[in-house]
DNA sequence: GAATTTACCGAATTATATGCGGTGCAAATT
DNA sequence: AATTTGCACCGCATATAATTCGGTAAATTC
């Protein structure tokens, strides 16, 4: 098992980071003026941070709103029992159900927390009767909706 | 105020959409491909979409322990009051804090959720005690660690 | 301090995006 | 039903950007 592959970057790369974090569609030859180099060697680091896989995908963000995804919501999921099977069978229904856009096994109040986004609330109780709650290893859940959204940054803070 | 725009898209926009949320570095060429048009028209689209403001913008996905961000976490923080000042205030306090990269309202156990991402648990307490906490408008706090994450995915699922 | 590796630059090449004129289809108009 | 109008599309030409390559300087190793 290696994981926690130690990759090294220095202050160039951090830049570079945050940068392509922000906005990821800057021209090669605009991030290379911001950093400070010639286009050739930004771009074989762009390359290599990519390879490491320090930098993992690129994605488009969509206004919810704007594409009728009113409602968006975190659930506290509690689950029948902790053994591994139990947690890989929830797992495997959750992965299937793509309203679910994030899934996260927790210390605290719950077991797990799901971030899920939906048409509206009436589509919303219909998810969450006739999908998560049918999955037989789902014991409680808790809903919090958000009523407004006032920060969602894709920007990590990277640790000098 | 001109929020909620209605704005629209047909089938071939959303599979756009769907294909760069997965994969915003897809070049205008094979994107066309797998929408089965030609070039010209396909990037038309996609600039409307970004004009219309569907699209927001582009970002890179890190690997937030490759770069040696270890700890993440959501509080679930209330508040003194819930007045309009106050929770201005509490923003904009937390809008200065980088490691917090997600803060919402909502319905339920606390008032505002947070996603908190940090170096270790050393110094996300740090954290949480010399910054958060100490924004008068917090009353409570309740962490939730992270202890694996099994979905994240960045794909909104765009109604029919 | 010599050898080796690494990171950089500038310029040529290749790939990609972009702009434009023309065409066909669908919907609206008469 | 025929005509008009307006889109959305295509292919091609052009512009822009990414990528490759050979050479050089700086940093690292021995």
């Amino acid at each position: 098992m290696d994981n926690y592959v130690k990759v090294k970057f220095d202050k160039i790369d951090r830049k570079i980071l945050e940068i392509l974090q922000a906005n990821a569609k800057i021209t090669n030859a605009q991030l290379s003026k911001d950093i400070g180099l010639s286009p050739a060697p930004t771009l074989e680091r762009v390359k290599k941070l990519e390879q490491s896989g320090i930098i993992k995908s690129y994605h488009a963000k969509l206004d919810p709103e704007k594409i009728g995804l009113g409602v968006s919501t975190f659930v506290l999921v509690g689950l029948v029992g902790h053994n591994k099977a139990n947690i890989e069978a929830f797992m495997k229904e959750i992965d299937q159900i793509s309203e679910v856009i994030e899934c996260h096994h927790i210390t605290g109040t719950g077991d797990f927390i799901l971030k899920i986004i939906s048409k509206d609330i009436t589509s919303y109780q219909k998810l969450m009767l006739e999908k998560v709650s049918e999955i037989k290893e789902v014991d409680s859940m808790q809903s919090m909706v958000i009523l407004s959204t006032f920060k969602d940054s894709k920007v990590l803070p990277i640790p000098a």
